[in-house]
RNA sequence: GACCCUGUCGUCUAGCCUGGUCUAGGACAAGAGCUUUUCAAGCUCUCGACACGGGUUCAAAUCCCGUCAGGGUCACCA
């Protein structure tokens, strides 16, 4: 029974690293129909805190992950203790005494090569001489992390151990606790780590790290699951779009790449974009509907849900972030638009109102205001006035919306309604 | 610095294991154009890479060696 475990440090937020490795552990357990183990490794009491924790977990599940159990290393010191006293007891520990008069157990390392075989990069060999005593049991008594973390996975039964790049330096100084402990080993993975734009390791300051900063931004969890996905590893078929539970069937560990990536925003917008178009626009107002009542666009416990489906679907197949949704339909919420000045200038600056006049008008006398009917007056009016569609169909649209770009304009007129459309126009009638 | 990992278009990758079908394929980005309505959507086209040097071979992106470059790790943090 394959058995694999993510184990976050709950120091900061799941981030865009800790959720790929999620990610993978996830997809290789269930193409395994194995076991999926949660550890929450916060030996650091200065630095673990609880709203973390819930953190941690509240993205792990909008990413759509479930975990079979869950363990804190925090509530098993015991267990770290009873094995420092086992390497105490057979020789391969011993106790070091601070000044303070204070006890740490230290892992007294022996000279070996060590050689370990990684499913992804093939064998690493490691010298042991090279790695000095490693603590075991730190002088306030809590563990230290390769001693719990070997601890935890033999007892835990873990099989697989998926995990980043980061840790490959610490996989042998783990081997030989392994051995120490007369545990058996498991199998190792590391993963290729994703790097921020500037080449170093993805930070605050290359971009949003934070998986629920990602989803604040409005990245739709498939989309972001799907890009992450694509970072390190490709169902072949030349295939850009893949669900989790399709990748499930194809993934095979063996074919993850060994090279670190660059995470890059505008790849990432492209398939979320791709998902936007699909989604269900009722589940996308569900998102909306707090960000549009924050703004006062709506009020939540009184809208009309068909009249926001209606917009949504006008946009989704355009927006990159679900988010800009907000901003970019501003103006059937608003009053009045914001008219953008550059866009005014472009296609407001001359006298119009002949020509918004007697749309307006014909807008009003239309015996069924519908979209066919409107774009049918229209073009008959530009026909009319003998000049050619495009010519007033932006300062229209700058008028309208405050915007030189949006969904179709005979779209926009219809769903901002006659009242609305005819004001806004008579507006820019002198 | 030492040790370890990695090196195909600007970016993500296919191909590499099992040399020939690769004058290296796809996607994002960028540029150009089309869309008798915009683009931030759609369609078309263009630009663009096997890090370098040796070797093995009839033949190398693919195998071997070296160099260089990038990254990671060297804590009583995790």
């Amino acid at each position: 029974m394959v058995r694999v475990r993510f184990a976050p440090s709950p120091t900061g937020n799941l981030h865009i690293g800790g959720g790929r490795t999620a990610l993978f552990n996830w997809l290789f357990c269930q193409s395994q129909a194995g076991k999926f183990i949660l550890r929450i490794e916060d030996t650091d009491q200065e630095r673990s805190k609880k709203e973390y924790v819930d953190e941690i977990l509240f993205s792990l599940k909008w990413l759509g992950f479930n975990w079979d159990e869950l363990y804190y290393q925090s509530q098993r010191f015991q267990n770290y203790r009873e094995q420092a006293d086992k390497l105490l007891k057979n020789g391969s520990a011993y106790i070091e005494r601070s000044p303070e008069g204070k006890e740490a157990v230290i892992y007294k390392v022996p000279q070996k090569k060590i050689l370990v075989n990684d499913l992804i990069r093939g064998q690493i060999e490691f010298d042991s001489s090279l790695i000095k005593d490693q603590v075991l049991i730190k002088s306030d008594g809590t563990p230290t992390y390769n001693f719990a973390c070997v601890v935890d996975d033999a007892q835990m039964n873990i099989t697989h151990i998926i995990r980043g790049d980061d840790h490959i330096s610490n996989t042998p100084k783990q081997v030989l606790i392994y051995e120490a402990l007369g545990f058996s080993l498991p199998q190792f993975a590391h993963l290729p780590l994703i790097m921020g734009v500037d080449g170093g390791r993805l930070s605050k300051r290359t971009g949003a790290t934070a998986i629920s900063d990602y989803r604040k931004m409005g990245y739709l969890s498939e989309a972001l699951l799907n890009y992450l996905l694509l970072l390190s590893w490709a169902p072949g078929d030349n295939r850009e779009l893949i669900t989790v539970a399709e990748a499930v069937k194809l993934f095979d560990i063996k074919h993850v790449n060994k090279t670190s990536a660059t995470f890059d925003l505008k790849k990432l917008d492209w398939i979320n974009n791709q998902y936007l178009k699909l989604a269900d626009p009722q589940l996308l107002a569900e998102e909306l509907i707090p960000l549009l009542a924050a703004k006062h666009y709506i009020d939540p416990d009184n809208y009309d849900r068909d009249y926001l489906l209606s917009l949504i679907k006008l946009f989704q197949a355009r927006l990159p972030r679900l988010n800009d949704f907000v901003e970019w339909s501003d103006f059937f919420f608003l009053e009045e638009p914001v008219i953008d000045p550059a866009a005014k200038e472009k296609y407001l600056s001359q006298d119009l109102s002949r020509e918004f006049g007697m749309f307006a008008q014909r807008l009003n006398n239309l015996a069924s205001f519908d979209i066919a009917s409107i774009e049918t007056s229209f073009r008959e009016l530009v026909a009319d006035l003998g000049i050619e569609a495009k010519k007033l169909i932006h300062p229209v649209r700058v008028a309208l919306t405050g915007k030189t770009i949006g969904p179709g304009l005979f779209e926009v007129i219809y769903y901002l309604g006659k009242e609305r459309s005819s004001r806004r126009l008579l507006k820019w009638v002198k």
